[in-house]
DNA sequence: ATATTTAAAGCTATAAAAGCAATAAATGCT
DNA sequence: AGCATTTATTGCTTTTATAGCTTTAAATAT
């Protein structure tokens, strides 16, 4: 995955923008530099780059937030390629084959799970496509089945010296978990908290998304709703890889 | 803006992550390398250094796509921070005062505008917040008026070289459209076909995004519209700035 | 108004990209 | 299926861009 010569600059370039995405309020030049622990000349270059280039905005007082660049960025590859669009018609079709659960999918970063497709029950198709929404890897379906593909050390990687969401006695029990999901296929985890509804995840081929079911799933439906959802991923993967 | 020593691969692998993003497929990074006309081995380590920090995802075919890091940094930004949860609160104050309008709040960049909140009459407050969606910002009131805030040579770099949607006289009668806009403090356009529909933006202070409401608007309405509007982005900054 | 903190630029050593050449791996073609 | 062409990937050397120190300027706080 790394290649033998990494771009270094790139790398810190993007530290510098998770900082600023993760950050409560707008950051100065010198305090994303204490937080990334890099010089404080070299933060200020990268920012004022990224500032040029518009992926962070410098307001009035100097300080920097994200800028317009991400959601752009973002919003073109769901919109202006066939690629995305694509999705929403098989999507819509498994919505209305279990018409009371939520149909969701999510990509995961670093952690972070965020769904770009979410359909509640009623809700029109145009609003379901180009959603951001986050939740924790660990707490959602979506997350777990997206690490239960990830190698351990890439784990343990992200985890390390961190409170785990949901898992509070440790790294140790996530990577348990992810090994049981890993090996049946998906992830179920109960849902809020009456002991009815579940979050049902299934992680696609390539490992980009995964596509869940969040709803009133009863434990003797669950094989033949996991066939389902692979079978809307691989319509979701052709429709897309064409 | 262009800091005395910008970071020239910073520059670079941003490029490669925007010509994915307006790419119809998945490319290789020989392709992209020709897009963006670029020495191969270059392009080639910049994408892998992309795809080893997820912002790029390179699937089985060895192509490279939009990766998980660019949605989940846009959702962390929305919802990590109090700064942009916190405008929720005045925009449904605002659409509740115009029941008839949507209402949307968006950004800029390069030309293409990403809406962030988009809330329509009826839709519950939950559904308006984390959206991203894309229209060509000379289409668009919002695009407009932020174009309106950029230098002439801002917008003519944007612009040069494309046929710009909207505006098929060119370049110089976007120039003098967002002269107007600029002096007047607002874009105001028809929306869709019928003549009764418009939009109506104002920028923010900063600049950083614009808020905008279409419906049913009659002219003499307007200038009372501005100032609710600017009123609403008053309340929006100071939410987001203490 | 003064002191302190932060931002920004200049400059040089150095480390990191650029780009060529070589090899390996895919892909396409017959 | 086997060969040819294209693409991906690494190694190596040169060159260039970045790191980071120092200095100056601009904000911010006192």
């Amino acid at each position: 995955m790394l290649p033998a010569q990494p771009n270094q600059s790139l790398i810190e370039g993007i530290r510098c923008l998770q900082a600023l995405s993760l950050s409560e309020k707008p950051l100065r030049s010198i305090e994303v530099s204490r937080l990334l622990k890099v010089e404080s000349t070299k933060a200020h270059r990268l920012l004022k780059t990224l500032a040029h280039l518009g992926l962070v905005h410098q307001g009035g007082n100097r300080k920097f937030q994200v800028g317009p660049g991400l959601p752009v960025l973002v919003a073109q590859s769901l919109y202006s390629a066939p690629l995305w669009r694509s999705m929403v018609d098989p999507l819509q079709d498994l919505q209305r084959q279990i018409p009371s659960c939520k149909v969701e999918v999510g990509m995961c970063w670093e952690g972070v799970v965020s769904c770009f497709y979410c359909s509640e029950p009623g809700m029109p198709a145009s609003w379901a496509m180009g959603r951001v929404d986050m939740q924790m890897a660990t707490r959602s379906a979506i997350g777990l089945a997206l690490l239960s593909c990830c190698s351990q050390e890439k784990v343990e990687e992200t985890f390390i010296g961190r409170p785990i969401p949901g898992f509070s006695r440790g790294l140790p029990s996530l990577v348990k978990e992810l090994r049981t999901i890993r090996s049946q296929g998906y992830a179920l985890i109960p849902d809020g908290q009456s002991g009815e509804r579940f979050s049902l995840a299934v992680p696609q081929e390539d490992k980009l998304y995964a596509l869940a079911l969040s709803g009133d799933l009863s434990k003797e439906d669950i094989p033949e709703l996991v066939q389902l959802l692979q079978h809307t991923l691989e319509l979701l993967y052709s429709a897309h890889n064409n």
